[in-house]
Parts: structure tokens; C-alpha cells; sequence
DNA sequence: CGTCGAGCTTGACATCTATCGAAACCGTGT
DNA sequence: ACACGGTTTCGATAGATGTCAAGCTCGACG
């Protein structure tokens, strides 16, 4: 299985679902559940969520990953490797440049995400 | 470890944190992401995603377990377990009222993750 | 006071996950 | 062509997690 580009997505877990109404004004059915889940599970880990943050705040929208890997305490290995969560759930994209790898958030899902966590009023 | 009432929410993860500016704007910290990485955890299981919508959508603002129980496939120990995580994770609130025991939401941690994650523009 | 039903807890088990080191991959520069 | 540094993939392993069955707790109701 090769994959031959960066910039595809390893696309969202199954079709691009609709944005949701919040869930605190409708029950969300169970594939939809499933769906969102892995976003959810992705963002579980306190790793991954500061790499997330790192990736979502990174100035000129994009990030190195040899800048997210010395802050943590962990081999690169598992960065990649948590990268890959994140980027199999849709919440990042990444693309190589020169010798470099650079990731970027993606907003439509963290938007779905949020959108679907709103109380409301 | 006896926790005797029911109205007790088990705490928030550490102590009631502020509510942080969104990731597409500030990096949060390891203690932070820690913290709230609990709280995504609980949301990337697909029957616990559910229970949670359903929850948050219950008319009336609560919803009995017995209503909840026969909405899935698994056992009632099961459906008990993850009610704990959410109840542990500062996501909903338990109580008891004669018989049944009944679930709401907590808003408050709903908010602070929802705000999290948006994208802002 | 004994029983019944609704939920919770415990113990066990199979599966998943986070982590590492080693090896492979892929541009760059010599 | 070759070696080098950054990144990903592979294989292995300890620990976490989802699930169930069985036992327990707490009110309600005879």
C-alpha cells in the first residue's frame, strides 16, 4: 500500500458526513457516533491534543514537524506515529517540502467538532 | 474509596480550569491538554458519543438509564461503565430519584471544549 | 422484614493503544 | 553515486480499554 503524495488526507473516515446539529438539540445516530468518535479519540490523548494545538496555532498556518518533535520528551517515532492519528482523522493535513515535513490543521472537521459540542444557549 | 451521594459530579479532572482561548489561536500546555484530553477521551467512544447526545438532548433536561439502557446492543454493565467515564471526565451528572437514576449534562465542560476547537474565522 | 427491580461494582478476558528501537524511505548536498 | 539528516514504517511489548457475567447496593412495596 503506497502511498505516493503528502497532500492527500488519508481522507475522512468514511464520506465527508454533513455538519451536525449540536448534539444537545438532537441525538446523533450511530454512524454518525462512530464517525465522530475517531475525531474525538484523536483529540484523547494529551499528546496528540498539544500537537493538534501546536499544528491549529502554528503561525503562516503550517508547522514543521521538526519544531513539534523537541517539545516533548518522546522519540519521533510516536510523534509520527500520533501525526498519523491525527491526520486518519481528518484533523490535519500533511505535505512535504524540501526535506521537511509540514502539517496543517484542517477547520471543517475541527468546525463540525465544535459545532456539535455547542450547548447553545 | 466510597463515594456515597450520586449529586456529586467525581470531580473534575484537577481543578476547575480556566476556559482557554481556542488551540487556532494559543498553544495550550501539558497540563492543560492533560486535563481536557480526559474529556475528548470520553467523547471518542461511538456508544459513549451517543449516550452523551443523548443525554444532552433529553427533553426536560434529564434522561433515565432504564431510557438509555435499551437503545444499544450491549449489556447494562457496559452502558453503567461508560456512564462513569463521562461522570468522571466532568462531561454529566448523575442523581438518583426514587427507583431510577437520571443523567444531565454539564454545560460548562460542553462549552469549554466546544470553544476549544473552533477554528475562529 | 423479605423480596424485587434498577443500577453499580468487581473480576476476568480479549483487544486496542502508546511507546520504543531498528530499519526503510526520501530529498539534499558533496 | 554516496552518504546524511529528517520522517515514516515495522515489530515487539507493557499497559489501557471495552465487554460480559456475577455479585452487590439502594429504594420501593408488600
Amino acid at each position: 500500500m503506497s502511498k505516493s503524495e503528502g497532500s492527500v488526507a488519508e481522507a475522512a473516515p468514511t464520506s465527508e458526513r454533513q455538519c451536525c446539529p449540536p448534539i444537545a438539540q438532537q441525538r446523533v445516530d450511530a454512524a454518525t457516533a462512530a464517525d465522530l468518535a475517531i475525531a474525538f479519540k484523536a483529540l484523547g490523548d494529551p499528546v496528540r491534543l498539544q500537537l493538534m494545538s501546536m499544528i491549529a496555532s502554528a503561525p503562516g498556518g503550517e508547522i514543521c514537524v521538526c519544531d513539534l518533535t523537541p517539545a516533548f520528551e518522546i522519540s519521533g517515532s510516536t510523534i509520527s506515529h500520533h501525526l498519523k492519528t491525527l491526520r486518519e482523522a481528518g484533523l490535519v493535513d500533511a505535505r512535504r517540502r524540501a526535506s521537511w515535513v509540514y502539517y496543517r490543521p484542517r477547520p471543517a472537521l475541527m468546525r463540525q467538532l465544535s459545532a456539535l459540542l455547542d450547548p447553545g444557549a
